[in-house]
RNA sequence: GCCGCGUUCGUCUAGGGGCCUAGGACGCCGCCCUUUCACGGCGGUAGCACGGGUUCGAAUCCCGUACGCGGUACCA
């Protein structure tokens, strides 16, 4: 297991990458680095109704946002290609027909409406869905129930069929998953799956199954909603005479409101799904990477923060736990800090200018962004929110932060301000330090605490009642900025 | 309904028979630092789903129950 790891991810295109697409591929590409092997992106957009423009390109730049480039995929070659499957259409079709040859798969020719009107026949209240199976296919339409010429002159008559695979009843089917261990479920249980659909493209099973085995997969790591369908395709690459990859099923991501994340249940509880809402809310991929890592995952010791070459060199699938876990989005946010507060002023400078771009405010030099970041980084969790909570540093405050105000704002306010706009109109050194010694003479002067006098001065000048030290802010700010801001707030609250 | 998988603090988890009066992290609460917001430091709160076994001994093994989740398509 050291040599030939080959892992894909194959997600298909029927939307924007998904947060939990997102954790799946983390683990394949972790597995694939720690041994030393390869990772795949394979796009599965075998289903023309569901296809989702500009969806490969958003899976493409998720990935490499997030840091985890593939070996082998679309835009990046690699000898066992194509890596769309609606690339190799011909491919899935010549499996089939092997199939059908050797008796392990069969035409069907019944119409959608024939096969409900069969499972409403079927349907008792101990069967609630009735499946297509060794039982219910004698009596449909198939090249098993019609003779051998009806069944040529129908298709050659051009009539739409599918091929299902034929299961055998009454057989166990038993793998070994890496995280779940012994799985087994019994044929019985199966339906005959469809294959090839009646507009020629395979089902996910077949194709899937067909990939992984040209494109030489050594392991299927997957999400859990692939569980069930597993038998089958272990069927498939015993039918098909070949070795099956190693399963692995990767627990669920949950929302907090109870099942698996999705827009609806998710996105109400302040929970993004979608990979880009993460890179445009301002977060840092190595915070992302480290909670998704976590989410299912442990090193089995006390450490918490990994970086990706960190991840690769601790991650085993052994160490995949086998329950679903609850998306925290409160961790996600301590993890952020903890990165964003890691990194370096000049490459926060850099995440500032972008931020502020999209809100349409330029016009600073570096030195004041640099003094804004140095004043922020420390309270805010993503680097969005120097522009959202620092926004005062681009613009005067438009209205005043009522449960601040309504505590600090008193009558004798008004008076403190003036004097102190006063003291401060006279200063030789507009400075940080000098104001602070200002403010304290006035309020000394007063008999009054400091608080009196300071937190009024904040909410005039920013608007909030909390926020970075305000000398620094005013000093930042400069005098001429303040004392309207001042007189501003004076004649507003 | 049927099939499958799962179940340790609110959440993510450590734990694989005695080291567990169950450890860490997030959150929450308190204290310290701070004449402002935070950061930081220290401390606290809270959990082995339930019932039977097996064993000298069970969070750890077995069985059952309950609950949760997934699947049950010519979707992936």
């Amino acid at each position: 297991m050291s040599t030939n790891v080959r892992v894909r991810f194959a997600p298909s295109p029927t939307g924007m990458l998904h947060i939990g697409g997102l954790r799946t591929a983390l683990y394949n590409y972790l597995f694939a680095h720690h041994n030393k092997g390869k990772f795949i992106l394979r796009i599965e957009d075998t289903d023309q109704n569901r296809y989702v423009e500009g969806a490969e390109e958003d899976i493409i730049t998720s990935l490499k946002w997030a840091g985890m480039m593939y070996d082998e995929g679309p835009d990046a070659g690699g000898g066992a290609g194509p890596y769309r499957q609606s690339e190799r259409s011909t491919l899935y079709k010549q499996y089939a027909e092997q199939l059908l040859k050797e008796g392990r798969a069969y035409y069907a020719f019944d119409t959608p409406e024939e096969i409900e009107a069969m499972r409403e026949r079927l349907k008792t209240s101990e069967n609630t869905n009735p499946k297509y199976d060794a039982v219910s296919r004698q009596h449909m339409t198939n090249s098993l129930t019609l003779s051998q010429d009806e069944t040529t002159s129908r298709l050659d008559s051009g009539a739409p069929y599918v091929i299902r695979l034929k299961i055998e009843p009454g057989e166990t089917v038993q793998f070994n998953d890496l995280i779940r261990e012994a799985v087994s479920f019994r044929t019985d249980d199966l339906d005959d799956q469809v294959l090839m659909k009646s507009d020629g493209l395979p089902t996910y099973h077949l194709a899937n199954v067909v990939d992984d085995h040209l494109m030489d997969i050594s392991h299927v790591i997957r999400g859990e909603e692939w569980l069930s369908s597993a038998p089958k395709h272990i069927l498939l690459y015993r039918y098909l005479g070949w070795e099956a990859p190693v399963m692995a099923h990767l627990p669920l991501i949950m929302s907090p409101a109870g099942g698996k994340l999705s827009k609806r249940n998710a996105e109400a509880l302040g929970i993004p799904v979608n990979v880009r809402d993460y890179i445009s809310g301002g977060y840092e991929p190595d915070a992302l990477i480290n909670f998704l890592a976590f989410l299912g995952w442990s090193p089995g010791d006390d450490r918490e923060l990994f970086r990706m070459q960190e991840l690769i060199e601790a991650f085993t699938l052994e160490d995949v736990s086998k329950s679903g876990a609850v998306f925290n989005i409160d961790k996600l946010t301590w993890y952020n800090e903890q990165y964003m507060r890691s990194r370096t002023n000049d490459t926060l400078v850099e995440a500032l200018k972008a931020e502020l771009l999209r809100s349409g405010i330029t016009g600073y030099n570096d030195a004041y962004l640099d003094s804004v970041v140095e004043l922020m980084k420390e309270r805010v969790s993503k680097t969005s929110d120097m522009v959202t909570q620092g926004m005062f540093f681009f613009a005067p405050p438009t209205d005043y932060d009522e449960k601040a105000t309504a505590k600090a704002w008193k009558t004798q306010t008004p008076l403190l301000l003036e004097e102190f706009l006063a003291e401060v109109e006279q200063l030789p050194a507009y400075t940080a330090v000098a104001l602070k010694e200002t403010l304290s003479q006035v309020v000394e002067r007063n008999g009054v605490g400091f608080g009196k006098l300071m937190l009024p001065a904040r909410i005039a000048i920013t608007g909030t009642g909390g926020g970075p030290d305000l000398f620094e802010t005013m000093e930042l700010l400069g005098k001429d900025e303040v004392m309207n801001r001042v007189k501003t707030a004076l004649k507003k609250v």
